[in-house]
DNA sequence: AGAGATTTGTGAAGAAAAGCACAAATCCCC
DNA sequence: GGGGATTTGTGCTTTTCTTCACAAATCTCT
């Protein structure tokens, strides 16, 4: 086994595209590491993880040049490298607001915590879920109520939030975390939320996931009708 | 009031983005509507929707020319015009397999009721769950058990699934609704899933969206060192 | 050590999406 | 009915993403 050389890691801006897909790639990469394999071409991992290998290999070579030529990736390393560029060997602090339905199941889904992200508030305004407690992960967490989000936030030094409350108070919900110090938000809110510049927003949209899937599905009826 | 003259109805493909964004759009024209208001410009109604006027328009323009120079947008016709293209007049049976956190809360909401998706079925493994009743929407619904899974999609017609399963299980669930009909999928287990052509899947990925967030907070951070 | 088989990394081409900017259509008011 | 203000719809440009295809690097076998 020859010694590895220094790879080159690169320092240019990775696209969009690419960092949307390097989670899927690590999760892969991930089981491929527990079932033992050490080596995967990029065909497997392309195979695995429903992309082409060309746009596999073309999104890892932004990370840098990590693989060797006729013979693939070894599993491990590229993981290790994907989970460095990606942040996810720090330990990130998140917290929840909203715990009806939807923010309670994320709060005790464990997929979280294994994967370094660590909720460290829940905070709901309904005073019969104020002092409940509910296990998510290795702890239990008191739910807190929102009136104390931006001292409770801030003291917590959280800059990951995630929305789980009805439309209408998100924007709300959205400037006091902000206020709190939170930079980054994942909204399941069906609304748009303005924030500053440097916080980011993301938001994830179950309705309209199915809504686009309705359309296509019509769309596939009048081809038959047609 | 002029008489409206009919407005071409464009008969292009639209573009995946577009597509995308429609569901956004019709969310912000329904609250215009119950707010009462009848008319909006393309600069308003991007920033409720959080995008360019620019982009807005000429996302609308590949369904037709629905709106009025000088004027702006009807909001009652316009909103019935997305409907009409995205197929949200018409309902759509849903199932959903995988009752555990996820599942349950996705259920119980009640905002997929009234966007004309009707919930027909539940589907679990677990002994404990199957036969146990659930609210969704206006009726109550019996849990089935994963092995009817077949034959009562099929006689329930539903042709779109809901996947809230584990990981593991997950290609299995799939290939058993595919066989029983159904032809659009939205994933909540983070793994790809094969599909013969023509089945859409729909990833929906919690754990993503946090690592994306995550690794723009860490750019943030290095920025901020730097 | 060399020939043949793999498989990566990447320029270059192509496709899709976003952004720009302005003519065309409409409204309002005098 | 005409002039000024408004706002759409869209051709054009730029940017981003994807796909293609092949030289370069490595391995295996003899
Ligand atoms: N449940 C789902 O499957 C689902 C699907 C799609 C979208 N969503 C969206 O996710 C959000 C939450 O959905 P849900 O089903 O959990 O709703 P829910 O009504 O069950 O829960 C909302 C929670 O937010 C709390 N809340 C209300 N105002 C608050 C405030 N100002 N501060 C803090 N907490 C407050 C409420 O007390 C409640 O516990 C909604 O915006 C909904 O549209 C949910
Ligand atoms: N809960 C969350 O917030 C969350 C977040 C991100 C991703 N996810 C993903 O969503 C999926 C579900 O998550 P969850 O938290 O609800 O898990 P869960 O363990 O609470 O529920 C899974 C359910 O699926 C059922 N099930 C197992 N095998 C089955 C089979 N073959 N047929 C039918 N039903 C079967 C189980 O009985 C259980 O009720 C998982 O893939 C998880 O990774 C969940």
């Amino acid at each position: 086994m020859p010694l590895r050389t220094a790879p080159s890691v690169k320092r240019g801006k990775i696209p969009e595209a690419t960092v949307a897909r390097l989670p899927i790639y690590y999760r892969a990469l991930t089981q491929l590491f527990e079932r033992g394999e050490t080596r995967v071409s990029s065909e497997e991992l392309a195979e695995l993880t429903g992309v082409t290998s060309a746009k596999l290999r073309k999104d890892l070579s932004h990370l840098g040049t990590y693989g060797t030529r006729g013979v693939g990736y070894e599993v491990e390393y590229l993981r290790f490298q994907i989970a460095r560029e990606m942040g996810l060997n720090n330990d990130w602090s998140v917290v929840i607001v909203g715990l009806g339905n939807l923010g309670r199941a994320l709060a005790r889904y464990g997929g979280f915590g294994s994967r370094g992200f660590q909720i460290v508030g829940l905070f709901d305004h309904d005073a019969k879920l104020i002092g409940s407690k509910l296990r998510t992960g290795k702890s239990e967490i008191e739910i807190m109520p929102a009136t104390d989000l931006a001292r409770a936030v801030k003291q917590l030094k959280a800059r990951l939030g995630v929305i789980a409350v009805p439309a209408e108070v998100a924007q709300k919900v959205c400037d006091d975390l902000v206020k709190a110090g939170v930079t980054s938000i994942l909204n399941f809110a069906p609304t748009h939320l303005s924030t500053p510049d440097g916080v980011d927003v993301r938001r994830v949209d179950l309705a309209s996931e199915l809504q686009i899937l309705a359309f296509h599905e019509q769309k596939k009826n009048e081809e038959k009708s047609a």
